[in-house]
DNA sequence: TCTCGGCATGACGATTTCATGACAAGACTG
DNA sequence: CAGTCTTGTCATGAAATCGTCATGCCGAGA
């Protein structure tokens, strides 16, 4: 069974929502203030968070924060205001979802099924510094190396390079690539040929021979892993 | 830059939000049916679907629904039916959020960010390997491997053995192979054994003796599991 | 064994697909 | 404002690939 925490203050709504949760099938447990809910997540961690915005002392917003900086957990805001800029606030602050007091039941249940849908997996995945071979790709920082030293990329370059590594292993067709890096929706797709080649220019040592941005005939071009 | 594609049939609706969304950020792209969204998503690979649900010929729920049946990408339904009938339907269908017209842009682009918050761990390492015995095949590589060493194949004969792939163990025959491969409706059927036979001699090590690509005489070929 | 239709295969010209160098129009910098 | 960097377009040539055809093989049924 799942189990679902509510962090909600207003008595009344708490209770309702916890028996609607358990007709549901899900295993509900409240608590009245982001600080307990703090504690108890880190207690029991249930499957998912159901968090209220206005809270007494600490708000959600924060609550969330700082779930956040531990706890991968699922978090959907139950709240009564409907101004785009909490919504966009709560969300930035690491919700998954938002839903609006008074809240239908069947809506709640069908987006936590949803949302674990697509939550499966658990680890989250450090900075992304990405080998292959002798080439690194730091796209944070927006540096390339190449056997340890920073190889010069125009923006377009860098921008095709991260594309293809977002994808890599993947063949990516032209017409993708000119979506993807150029938001063209069509156009000349000898473009790409173009920019991969003065790419390969800097980040193969043999000329003739490309072991990173391999084409495929007739279909594109890929990153080997 | 992340790629979405946007399935609504309103004209003005469409542009705008398309607008929107490149202030955004985002590479979009924007059919008006179901149909062609099924098409355009299979074809270029969106990093997310926008659908609206009330479209003319196939409706949101199908289109959504025969979009799971192949494909994980993050789906957003933007309708202007706020009926929690309809919500859960559409979240039940495989959708994983449902926002309602009119939809604040900001709050669209925030929604997408924690959608894609979410996906990004789940699927990481989607690479499908298909293997025969001795013989693997990697779709989104575009890579055919024998022994563990890639074969160069080229993309007739890739789309060859994917499609007989698709239906292993079954026969195929040259009309539906020509159908499927080439797009023809009828043609010289020699043209899928001259195809058949170079595909052969780069996936098969005993000449004469077919392991992998079998022909039924009489029927067409096959992939032996 | 003989015959015949279905199948395999090698060759070849036509076409498609790629890589690359050159160039001009911006964009950016000092 | 001059010089440099970046970017998109184009032309060209090389190479890979495609579809067709002709030829010959092989298996199944008589």
């Amino acid at each position: 069974m799942t189990a679902v925490l509510l962090i909600e203050d207003d008595d009344r709504i708490r209770l309702s929502l916890v028996l609607a949760l358990e007709d549901e099938g899900y295993a509900a447990h409240a608590v009245a203030t982001a600080e307990e809910g703090l504690i108890e997540q880190r207690r029991v961690g249930a499957d998912t968070v159901l968090i209220d915005l206005m809270l007494p002392g600490m708000d959600g917003f924060e609550c969330i924060r700082q779930l956040r900086r531990t706890d991968d957990v699922p978090i959907v805001v139950i709240s009564a205001r409907d101004d785009t800029h909490d919504i966009v606030a709560a969300l930035e602050a690491g919700a998954d979802d938002y839903l609006i007091k008074p809240v239908a039941v069947k809506e709640l249940a069908a987006r936590l099924r949803a949302l674990r849908r697509r939550s499966r997996t658990a680890d989250a995945p450090a900075l992304r510094i990405l080998t292959f071979g002798d080439l690194e790709l730091r796209p944070e920082a927006g540096e390339v190396r190449l056997h340890g030293a920073e190889v010069p990329v125009t923006r377009t370059e860098f921008q095709l390079l991260c594309e293809l590594d977002d994808h890599a292993g993947q063949v990516l067709s032209r017409e993708q690539l000119l979506q993807r890096v150029w938001g063209y929706d069509i156009g000349d797709e000898r473009l790409v040929d173009v920019h991969v080649g003065r790419l390969r220019h800097k980040i193969e040592d043999t000329p003739g021979k490309p072991r990173h941005l391999v084409t495929v005939r007739g279909l594109g071009y890929k990153l080997q892993p």
